[in-house]
DNA sequence: ATAAGAACATCCTGGCCCGGACGATATCCG
DNA sequence: CGGATATCGTCCGGGCCAGGATGTTCTTAT
């Protein structure tokens, strides 16, 4: 994950390294890597608590409602190959949802093996709650930012997920 | 973590955002908590496959190597508490580290509970290398941003890195 | 000086996640 | 039509990580 910074060369002139692992932020160009992983782990943590605090487990079950939401009709392999989750670790997922009333295992009429879960009417009304919560703690954090930062930010951050994975796993 | 909010979205509503009622008005902001966790999966992804091809078990060994050699002297509990990892996985962590050779567990001359991990000369080697070789990747997936769009986004993610937390784990 | 309590590292146990095997079903091909 | 192969979901075993218990050592108070 994190990196403890290491100044890409340039300036550093000490042969061990750049020092500052966490505090003191320093205004070396810190390594791009490790501040990628730390503002984005800080941010999933708040939505994690988020998550938690309105009943579900974690992060997880909050992104299976939501993909399920955004488009049905997957298989749980299909989803799992989606969200980067093993199909292992989604039958658990999805037993405890189930298990909550937030999905339901349909069969797929074409294919009797494979199930098609689908969002019930109170997971949908609880993905959208917690996608509100979000947002206000997304806008927390970005509180000293201005709308054009904002919008910037989220322009290159925009172009570099783009360029990496055109499609690949978010788990 | 991140969410799977929807592609670029163009027609279709989005319930990752408030459900609002009809309101077509507004590119909504592709949710950053999704866009920051994706990218810095990629990187990390990247990171750690490099980690591995030098005969390292993950990206957390360099990161300890990393640690080690910015700063020595810390106690193992120390050393855990400024990561972020639990001191019991910092045990097998170091166990692997020092069968490699890459580290050395001495005894702290004021303290005989505590052990003072530091590292050795080949474990410096190899941190640089590593460091090196994610430069290198860095720049890679850079490649699409002009020098200046570089220095912007280093400087957007300080800033958001900064305000979340001051000192918090990095793994 | 000595005894009580705290602190450090390790070991052990439980939980979570992934890879592989299994039963059920679908598809392909003769 | 019928058998061989591939696919879907679930179950089982191993590996990894965090929390609790343990042995040793340091610190503090009497």
């Amino acid at each position: 994950m994190p990196v403890p910074s290491r100044p890409s060369a340039k300036l550093s002139v000490d042969p061990t390294v750049t020092p500052a692992v966490g505090r003191a932020a320093e205004a070396q160009p810190a390594d791009l890597t490790w501040l990628l992983n730390r503002a984005a782990a800080r941010m999933r943590g708040e939505l994690d608590t988020v998550a938690r605090l309105h009943g579900l487990a974690g992060v997880r079950d909050w992104i299976v409602l939501t993909a399920l939401g955004v488009e049905g009709g997957r298989t749980q392999l299909q989803l799992g190959r989606e969200l980067g989750v093993d199909k292992t670790t989604l039958t658990s997922l999805l037993d405890r949802l189930e298990d909550d009333e937030l999905v339901v295992r349909r069969l797929d009429p074409r294919d009797r093996r494979a199930r098609i879960p689908e969002v019930t009417e109170a997971g949908r009304r609880l993905q959208t709650r917690i996608a509100a919560a979000r947002d206000e703690a997304e806008a927390r954090l970005l509180a000293a930012f201005s709308p054009d930062e904002q919008r910037l930010l989220r322009a290159l951050l925009t172009r570099l997920a783009d360029s990496t994975a055109a499609s690949g796993p978010c788990l």
